[in-house]
DNA sequence: TAAAGATAAGTTGTCAACAATATAGAGTTA
DNA sequence: TAACTCTATATTGTTGACAACTTATCTTTA
């Protein structure tokens, strides 16, 4: 299951750092509600620590908007909308077309083989089974070419702001979508460019391909649940 | 001095939160120099607080990226390069684009009046002294575009994680250029496209705006001075 | 009964001391 | 002299107690 990554340089030591983690998935996963009020001292005692390094791992969480935190009141998990949700789209079409142009220019053969193969492993997951590519492998995809743009910033702002906050909204607004083949064409079409290094073309398809991906969750809200009000 | 904006709604309450503005100006100011080690107790004991809420403000200077922390090791303030300003830029290019494109659907009449007097002070501030401009009032218009936007999360990413990176470097870099009038002018045409309403042309001339900056950036560095090394 | 004010309980913010880890320096050995 | 080890110092991580603030409850008054 550990695959051998080179250089994963070390773990996480610190206690605030594994009950951040913990916090991001049980806030992810819903077992901790969006929109709950959090209690410090009730989760401090649940996970058998002093209410320091807890408040230091809601810090984290605030800084990756899973949280938000008012002086003086406490911190409640965020609620989720529909209109947040369009926004963290747009962000995304916008930053992430960048990241497929800088991808393009810096990735070098290697990099882009194991982006390949990537595609390949989820070829197979599709015929096997959808739910898995939904879920998890696209994220994979998208964040192999985040990095992939070697622009430093450009993988901070998604680690620590976006890649857990979009990982909330799949997971609850539990998105499953017909447009899963078409999507995965769209990725093969993306490689494509950045493996012959057109850096205009990868931001035009990415761009495209998360403009599509938002217009169809849109459609899907709008037919399925009034979820804002 | 103190403008009349109707609802700044109410003043940072907690300790943490005053600290982490000083911080802020400090570093950005270079009073805490670039690449410096920052120490807790020195720290601490300096504003005369305890090491709680000082690290509750170092967590969110972190999550500005304006220091580096290792666990168990300490914090650093950020070292400046060449590399990381042009990711910066970048990043500028792609999400102020969004956010001029949003700002032209978003923007009320009222709200474009306000943009138009902030340029027509900005002309006064130039004829008599450019220094300001070129320091907070550049900033002042990018930043009430992306409020403009009414994207939320856009606007968070601005407060949190950019702005204060922006001032920094252009703090630090000292940037004088010789592109304030041609700026300016570029600021105007962006007005104008927002007024009509027109997206897709607000956000073309504000990518290529910061796209000329980055530009120019580049070209004063390779000239001045070798910073990265 | 409804509204306003006082009181009490609980939560968050802050502090100072303790434990664990990392760094610097002295001493030893090759 | 250079490299290594061990020790001492200092820094960070963590804890539990205290202070300040909010919120809910109860009492009082119109």
């Amino acid at each position: 299951m550990a695959e051998p990554l080179e250089n994963e340089p070390a773990i996480a030591s610190t206690i605030a750092d594994t009950v951040c983690s913990k916090l991001q998935n049980a806030i992810v996963e819903g077992i901790i509600p969006a929109g709950s009020k959090i209690s410090e001292p009730a989760l401090a005692n649940e996970f058998g620590i002093s209410r320091g390094p807890l408040r230091e791992a809601l810090s984290r969480l605030e800084a990756s908007n899973l949280i938000e935190r008012k002086p003086n009141v406490g911190a409640r998990v965020v609620t989720l909308t529909r209109e947040h949700l369009v926004e963290i789209y747009l962000i995304r079409e916008s930053l992430e077309g960048l990241a497929a142009r800088q991808a393009a220019e810096n990735m070098s053969d290697k990099d882009i083989n194991e982006l390949d193969a990537l595609l390949e492993k989820h070829q197979q997951q599709i015929k096997q089974d959808q739910s898995y590519y939904q879920k998890e492998g696209d994220m994979d995809f998208h964040f192999r070419i985040i990095k992939g743009s070697k622009n430093s910033h450009l993988i901070d702002m998604f680690s620590n702001d976006l890649y857990h906050l979009i990982r909330l909204y799949r997971y609850q607004f539990g998105m499953v979508s017909k447009r899963v083949p078409r999507a995965f064409v769209e990725h093969g079409q993306i490689v494509d460019a950045i493996r012959q290094h057109d850096g205009e073309l990868a931001q035009f398809l990415m761009s495209r391909h998360i403009r599509s991906s938002r217009i169809n969750v849109e459609k899907m809200l709008d037919e399925h649940l009034a979820l804002t009000d």
